[in-house]
Formats: structure tokens, sequence, C-alpha cells
DNA sequence: GCCGTTTTCGGCCCGACTGTTTTCAGTCG
């Protein structure tokens, strides 16, 4: 058993804990061991066997046998009391916004409903607002919470769905007689969310290769094995499509399943508009085959210049391919440095010198640290001295960090009002701020425009953090309007992120080329709270070319001389 | 259930918001 399948279990027990309305403190130490396992380097594995698992801060005796137990059984009779006494479904009713343990417990109890299906039901029928301390608002609430739930199942975020599709392509290159292997679709198209993972390999021998990919031992189930491709599944239900074709035929069979269903239709228009003709077994002319070797010579053969896969959705990129040579477009090692991370100070995981030092390693030039303010105590924001502490510390580390920069700034929350939430003077001397919304998320439009273009406003201000305040697959974003949002960015000279943890990928690439062209510079930044979180970036990088930006248009491509200078210049 | 320690038990984050009530419980971040 993994860590991450431990650190589940915990959640799930955590859960459970809350529904039955057991100790506060024994549930958020439950909260906190899964947290711990999540992010911890340590191997699990062989501390249980030392019997060195309380060295851990956060795992006491209690838990350290929970974890040995799991390790050497896979199960834990304590969570099988647990599910005896809550049915499965009512576990599901957490994850609707508005509903706590509490109420949970109400809903199930005095409505006898266990299921989220059952839920829906009763709020249809009025029965949810008659129970004491709810209303008409909150049932509305909790059947949204439903529709949305329902909305994003079956979809995964792009980070989840990468690691597993580098898991299975690693899987098949494993098989002897296997040329060529990629990861296709939606994920090398760098959606955000995904269905399914496609791969596509090239072999003599594609039978025995789906076979192989059929006995993977992360495959739970075999969906479908046919001669064209075979489907398995993973233990979370997320499933993957390998197809295996001819040598010759994959360059045109990875296309065929890399390009949007729109992509794909107006490539098969242009085609014809040359006289030829392109499928997932080759491009044809005159009824015969084409030689290409690689993608880039089916846009040759085409006459097209290459169109990256992240650009193949159908919205006008052919056309843009006919008339420009090469896309302008930004590359992950066009990267200098990075903003938006948090230390310990607030939420983060590290320390300021290991996250600098981390930064370093990666190659980077320069780091931004901004940690939460002060009005963030749930994510333990700083105080004006904490403030001032970390900044005398910085100038410590740039001492020592030798050609490394770390740079001042916080992230500062945008209050109600559209306020910042520290003085003029404390923001002041800082060497960017980030502002960003983390509460009232549920303002209307008007309410919350306003508010954030007052923020955007703010002389103090250097970036618009994560601006619509999405989680992707949980949280709708705000109903902020930002089309006039990017002109007050472009108008007060600030910049906006692209906050590029997985989770957010905000703002959405849609917008990009509109800020673009409004002439607002953006920000790929990691939000990282833990070195891990650094590598994040590379999401960003694949929403920005998502939303056709180049190097010229991303602040941290610039080097750490230029990125000096463009602060000192902002901030005026 | 964990931590820290005056080693045996008390403290563990808490303020804002929402919707419900009519003074506050529950949820969220």
């Amino acid at each position: 058993m993994h860590k991450a399948d431990i650190a589940a279990k915990f959640a799930e027990i955590a859960g459970l804990l809350e529904i039955l309305g057991e100790n506060p403190f024994k549930i958020r130490a439950h909260l906190n061991a899964a947290r711990v396992l999540e992010t911890t380097n340590e191997d699990i594995a062989s501390l249980a066997s030392e019997g060195a698992l309380t060295s851990i801060k956060g795992i006491g005796k209690g838990i350290a046998e929970k974890i040995t137990t799991l390790l050497q059984t896979g199960d834990l009779p304590e969570l099988k009391a647990l599910h005896e006494k809550v049915p499965g479904g009512v576990l599901d009713m957490l994850k609707i916004p508005g509903l706590g343990p509490k109420r949970v417990k109400a809903v199930w109890e005095n409505l006898g409903v266990t299921t989220l299906g059952e839920l829906e039901y009763a709020c249809n029928e009025n029965r949810l607002a008659t129970l004491e301390g709810f209303g008409n608002k909150t049932q509305e609430k909790v059947l949204k919470g439903i529709a949305t739930f329902h909305q994003f199942a079956g979809r995964w975020l792009l980070s989840e769905a990468t690691k597993h599709a580098e898991t299975a392509l690693a899987w098949v290159k494993k098989h002897g007689d296997v040329k060529r292997a990629m990861i296709g679709g939606s994920i090398r198209r760098g959606k955000e969310t995904v269905r399914d993972i496609d791969i596509i390999a090239s072999s003599s021998k594609p039978l025995e290769v789906m076979e192989h990919f059929a006995n993977a031992p992360f495959a739970v189930e075999v969906i479908a094995q046919s001669l064209a491709k075979t489907s398995v599944r993973f233990e979370n239900g997320l499933q993957a499509d390998l197809r295996v074709v001819a040598d010759k035929e994959f360059p045109c069979t990875l296309y065929r399943f890399t390009g949007s269903r729109e992509h794909n239709s107006a490539m098969k228009t242009f085609a014809e508009s040359r006289g030829m003709k392109i499928n997932e077994y080759g491009l044809f002319k005159d009824k015969k085959p084409l030689p290409c070797n690689d993608e880039t010579a089916i846009f040759e053969a085409l006459g097209l210049s290459y169109i990256p896969p992240e650009l193949r959705e159908g919205l006008g990129e052919i056309e843009t391919a006919r008339n420009c040579n090469v896309f302008d477009l930004i590359e992950y090692n066009d990267l200098e440095g990075l903003f938006h991370c948090h230390t310990k100070y607030s939420d983060g995981r590290e320390t300021l010198e290991t996250m600098a030092r981390a930064c370093k390693e990666l190659g980077f030039k320069y780091l931004g640290i901004s940690d939460h303010s002060r009005s963030a105590s749930y994510a333990g924001g700083l105080s004006i001295d904490d403030l001032k502490k970390q900044g005398d510390e910085i100038d410590k580390l740039n001492d020592k960090l030798d050609g490394f920069r770390i740079f001042k700034g916080v992230e500062s929350d945008i209050l109600g009002d559209g306020t910042l939430d520290y003085p003029d003077e404390v923001l002041e001397p800082l060497d960017f701020v980030i502002a960003s919304v983390h509460s009232s998320l549920g303002m209307d439009e008007k309410k919350i425009t306003t508010r954030i273009i007052r923020a955007v406003e703010n002389p103090y201000t250097t970036m618009l953090g994560h601006p619509t305040g999405r989680l992707l697959l949980s949280r709708e974003p705000c109903a902020v309007n930002m089309f006039e949002v990017i002109d007050a960015c472009a108008k007060n000279n600030v910049i906006i992120e692209i906050n590029a943890n997985p989770h957010r990928l905000d703002i959405d690439w849609h917008l990009m080329h509109r800020a673009k062209s409004a002439g607002v510079m953006l920000s790929i930044n990691p939000d990282a709270h833990r070195i891990a979180g650094l590598r994040h970036a590379k999401y960003g990088v694949m929403v920005a070319l998502k939303g056709g930006l180049a190097k010229a248009d991303v602040l941290n491509s610039m080097s750490l001389a230029d990125v000096t200078c463009e602060l000192a210049i902002r901030k005026k």
C-alpha cells in the first residue's frame, strides 16, 4: 500500500468521525496525518519496520499502529467498523458545498437519505428546506452542488491524469516489440481536465503489445479489447486506451488521436481543399499514401507550419498556420524564475532557504516569495512584524545565494471592499505585491468585479493572483467579469497571474488572447507550497501555449536583470 | 489522537460569512 493510499484512508476516517460527531481534535489529528503522509519524503515502509513512524511530527502511537496494520494487511478494522455505522453514500454528501458534518448527519438521520441521488430527490420534493436549520437557500445551494458534482464526475485533473499516463506509457515501452509510443489525446493538448488517457504505439506485433497492456499491474479491469485498441481501468476509475499500429501509420494515428474533434474536422476539410485526404491511417494524395515519418512531415506535406499539440483545438489555428512560418510560443525552458511561492512563514511546508535553494537547483535565477497576508488567518498569514522579519532574512540569503535573487513580496488578500490588507507603508518597500481574492467568492458579478478592479487600481498591486478563484472539478469561478478586469489591468499596468497549480490554472487560457491583445503582461506562477509545487510551472506553460502566449508576454521569462528593472519600473 | 512537558494532562486557529433566526449554528478558508 502506498503512502497516498494510506493518506486517503485517514482522510476517510476523519470524514466518518466528523459525521459521527466525534472529538474534533481527534478528527484533525487524522486529517493532519493524511496531509503529513501525502507530503513527507520519508520511506514509510522502512520506518514502520523499524518502529520509528512516530519520529514523523503528526504521527503518534495510535496512528503509527494503524499505518503498520494498513501496510501489513491492506485493511483497518476501525475503518470497517465505521463503515458499518455510516452508509457509504453519506460520506459523499460532505463533498457538497454548504453541507458539513452536522447537516449531513441531520439529513441522514431525519430524512433517511443515504446517497446523493436520494438527496437530490429530497431537495426536489422540498423536504430539505423543512428541516430545522435548513431553508430554501440551502436547498437550492445543495441542488446546485449536486449538479456540479455530477458534471465533474468522470473527469480528472491534468496533473493526475499525466501521472497515470506516464506510468502506462512506461509499461507499454517495456515491451520489446514496441518501436514508438507516445501519450496523445487531451493530455497532450494540455487540457486542464481530461476524461481518459490515450496512448499510441507502433509495433509489428500489435496484438502482443495490447495483451501486454491488458496485463499491466496497474490495470484493475480490462474494459475492452479489440483489434484496434485495448482499454483498461486504473484503480481510481481512470480509463486508458492503447492503440497499436504499424510504424508507418504512427504519425497520422498520433496526430488523429491528439487533435480535438473540431481541429480534426477542420483539418480534414483543409486537406480536401488541397486535394488530399487525412485520416488515422495516413495522408493520401490521389489515393496514394504520402510518406510521413513524423507529425512535422504531415504539416509540411499540407503546406502548413507545425501546429503544436496544445493549439489543436479547432479555434482557427489552421488558418494561422497557413499565414505564418512558425508559431511564436513560450517554452518551459524560457522560464528564468518563479513568482508566487509560499514558505513556512505562512502555510508553506519549507523554509525560505530550502525553497530558494530548490528553485536554484531547478535552474532558475530568481524566486518571488509571497506568503499570505495577515487577514488570511486560516493560512497563517503574516503580521506586519513577521513580514519585516522575512524581509531581513531575504536580505541575508541574497548575500549568500551566489547569483540567485529572492524578491520580496506578499500575496495580499483582497478584502470585501477591494482594499488590500496592509497599509501602504508596509506594501511600499516590497519588490512586488500579488493581490488575490480568497474569501467571499459568492458576490454577484457587479460587486465582485468592482471589488477586484479596486484592488487592481491600488498603486501597490503588481499582479492579480488567480483572478477567478476557480478550483478545477470542485469550485466554479466567481462571477467576476474578466473582460472588465483585463481592461483595468491594462489601464493600471497590472500583471495577470497564470496560476499554474493544477487545481487552478487560472486565468483560463481562453482569456489569454484577450489579455495579450489588451497589452497585459502575464506571469506563470506555481503558487508552490512545497518543493514539488515548483514543478507545477510546467502546467502553467502548457495552458499559456494554449492561450497563444509568446515568451515576450510572460514576466518570468525575463532575465534576472530585466525582471529587476521591470518590477522597479512598475513600482514607480 | 498528537504534542509538549512543570511526565500526566491540558490545549489543540479562528474570524467572516451565510442563512437561519431573532441571537446564533454551521460552514468555509
